[in-house]
RNA sequence: GCACCUGUAGCUCAGGGGAUAGAGCAGUUCCCUUCUAAGGAAAAGGUCGCAGGUUCGAUUCCUGCCAGGUGCGCCA
């Protein structure tokens, strides 16, 4: 049982005891300070009212009680104070217990079997396949890679899907800039992506600026739909290439994937006809007799919703188009189908192709409609949970996915698709000055924009993170982990849910709260640990109880009272979706270990006792490290 | 119009019904003949957007304002 719980559990019991009432919502928290205690519970404060009595005499009587249970294995006290709180301090033996388990455990700590084997599809990255990745896609990606990694080391069995979109209007505009744009050429891009990026751009200035242009592409969009079309297939091809191209970019990253599910296959497998017929079944998706929306299969919303304007020009449907009044399905319409795919709740299922891209480290699928000869029995259908890495942006549309899952029937599948949501990716002013923006309107963030060229592509955003750090640090066998560990560190250190205003120098300063400064703190442990020359391992055959140490200094402690916690805070990153919460314990954790670095001598400590337990905590450091930053898709240098 | 998000130190952000509101950066000082200075230590920096309400207690919850952003497209 973790501690938490069972501080709660004997709190529950004396309240029992003395109170004769069940109480079910205790608080049990790290108190701010370390003077309070390592848990503290504000209990007292909470039944005062119910119990008549005073906050500080329901302590005192609980605190008697407390004491009286079989807590002192693990406390040494347990105290109260004004205004009423409880603190618990854990013994000094206890704490110094935690390394030992932690480097008899190896690897493991952390680790958990919550997710008993459940299957997660984990959709993130899906980025267009019509131009290069830019910083906004990369921090899907890292989130994304995060969730996998957290959720895995949990107990689920997580398959990383690519969602690549090959047939919408993205690719066309690329694919027509292709045919009509002969004055840049691919082979003076280093990527191809790259090239189509400009293409992209391009292309999208002139049809804003020429209606027949916008007419023939309406034109390309309804040939596209045929998988057969001779159009279609050279569509295709673009958009495998420029797929590859990005898939490159995110495994020079450290990203793998399982596998790319191609728009086009949903709707060449009749993946979206059979999910229309049960559509067109139910009441609550309906075909719109007039308004703006003649013509349009729509999913009502409008339980939810309080009111709507009507007028004029600031008119807005509130229920969901999924189907175009010409019978295609938009973006929606076959997110939908693609859920239900992945529910396994449609009796259909892809064919599969494997990808060697040469760059990732596990195998990669990719869809087709096409019957395969594949030996091996390969599915990525009928998991038993749906995560979407998606941006805030897309709540509404994804809210509409949710809700017709549910209008359908399948009721748990909604309620175990989890939309998680970050924030968009903005410019700061400087930076979109540096790239040409037009910042003339004084704000102090721009988005970035695909269509009209404007951001920072991830290949370049790597190359001036390498040119940094060769400048600062010369060149060194860990550039490229260092390069990848700040740059991942840097897209979860802050709150997902949170739009993040990225400003180019700042990103480029690497120091402080970075994962630099947190790899640097493994490679000094690792360090360390080559020249102990294996005394942990002579010293692990000892008695233990002869090495406990009961003269603990304040450096010690402090670092003891955060190797504990480590496997809540994987509980607590993986369940809120907050890398956040873990980038702030491992830079904490790694400011304690080099405050205690500098003040204690470890491999001179001046007994064997305290050699014994400085060396444990820093092997557990260590561990916790190496653990903590692959949760984050970061590797650890061992010298830096 | 309706809905959602945000407002905390000069800057970027944590936190969050309680006990003295925390980091990093920038700026001011120290510490390498000593286990990796990509490090450590010290001082300084705040009416937690404003106004009410609920509460023993509000920066945190509720309401209303103010400011910024986003969504509600036959785009994805």
């Amino acid at each position: 049982m973790e501690i938490a719980e069972f501080v709660k559990e004997n709190i529950k019991k004396a309240v029992n005891d003395i109170y004769n009432m069940h109480v079910d919502d205790i608080l049990v928290e790290h108190p701010d300070k370390e003077m309070w205690g390592d848990f503290s519970t504000n209990i007292s404060l909470k039944i005062s009212k119910l119990v008549n009595q005073s906050p500080m005499e329901i302590a005192n009587k609980l605190c008697y009680k407390l004491r009286g249970y079989e807590l002192t294995e693990v406390f040494e006290e347990v105290y109260y104070v004004q205004p009423g709180f409880i603190n618990f301090r854990l013994s000094k033996e206890w704490l110094q217990n935690v390394p030992l388990l932690v480097n008899t455990g190896l690897n493991d700590y952390g680790k958990g079997e919550i997710g008993e084997g459940k299957r997660i599809a984990l959709e993130h990255s899906n980025v267009n396949p019509n131009k290069a990745t830019h910083i906004g896609h990369l921090r899907n990606a890292c989130v994304g890679q995060f969730v996998e990694r957290v959720y895995e080391f949990l107990g689920y069995n997580v398959e990383v899907q690519y969602y690549s979109n090959d047939l919408g209007v993205q690719v066309a505009t690329s694919m027509m800039g292709v045919e009509k744009i002969k004055d840049i050429h691919s082979k003076d891009y280093e990527k191809y992506d790259h090239y189509a990026w400009d293409i992209y751009s391009r292309m999208e200035t002139l049809l804003n600026n020429n209606a027949d242009l916008a007419l023939e592409r309406e034109d390309l969009l309804k040939k596209l739909e045929d998988p057969n079309h001779p159009i279609s297939k050279k569509q295709k091809k673009l958009a495998f290439k420029i797929l590859v191209e990005n898939l490159k970019t995110f495994q020079d990253l450290g990203f793998d994937y399982d596998v790319v599910v191609n728009e086009s296959d949903i709707v060449n497998l009749k993946l979206w006809e059979k999910t229309f017929e049960m559509l067109k079944n139910n009441d609550n998706i309906y075909l719109a007799k007039d308004g703006v929306s003649k013509g349009c299969w729509l999913v009502k919303l409008s339980a939810n919703k309080n009111s709507i304007d009507k007028t004029g020009d600031n008119y807005h449907e509130e229920d969901k188009i999924i189907v175009r009044s010409n019978g295609v399905p938009n973006y929606t319409g076959k997110d939908i189908a693609y859920h239900m795919w992945k529910f396994g709740l449609l009796g259909i299922d892809f064919n599969y192709v494997k990808l060697d891209t040469g760059t990732q480290t596990k195998q990669l699928w990719i869809t087709s409609y096409l019957p395969q000869n594949v030996n091996e029995n390969i599915t990525f259908t009928g998991v038993d949970i749906v995560f979407d890495v998606i941006d805030v942006k897309q709540t509404y549309a994804i809210e509409a996915v949710k809700t017709s899952l549910a209008y359908l029937g399948f009721k748990d599948q909604s309620t175990n698709m989890k939309h998680i949501n970050y924030g968009f990716v903005y410019l700061s002013r400087e930076t979109a000055g540096e790239l040409g923006i037009d910042i003339s309107d004084n704000k102090d963030k721009y988005g970035m924009s695909g269509r009209k060229g404007w951001g920072i592509k991830i290949d370049d955003f790597i190359k001036m993170v390498d040119k940094k750090l060769l400048d600062n640090y010369g060149a060194t066998d860990s550039l490229r982990i260092v390069r990848n560990g700040a740059i991942k560190f840097e897209m979860l250190k802050y709150n997902t849910f949170q739009d993040l205003v990225f400003d180019l120098k700042g990103s480029l300063d690497i120091k402080g709260y970075s994962g630099p400064y947190v790899q640097y703190t493994f490679a000094r442990t690792n360090s360390l640990l080559e020249k102990s020359q294996g005394y942990l391992e002579k010293m692990f055959n000892m008695n233990k109880k002869l090495l406990i140490n009961s003269n603990l200094n304040e450096k010690e402690l402090s670092l003891l009272r955060w190797i504990y916690r480590f496997p809540e805070i994987v509980k607590k990153s993986a369940s809120e979706f907050a890398p956040n919460a873990l980038c702030e314990f491992l830079f904490e954790l790694c400011h304690r270990f080099n405050s205690f670095y500098n003040d204690e001598p470890i491999l001179n400590a001046p007994s064997d006792k305290e050699k014994f337990l400085r060396l444990n905590m820093t092997k557990s450091v260590n561990v916790i490290l190496r653990n903590g930053l692959f949760l984050l898709g970061i590797e650890a240098p061992s010298r830096m």
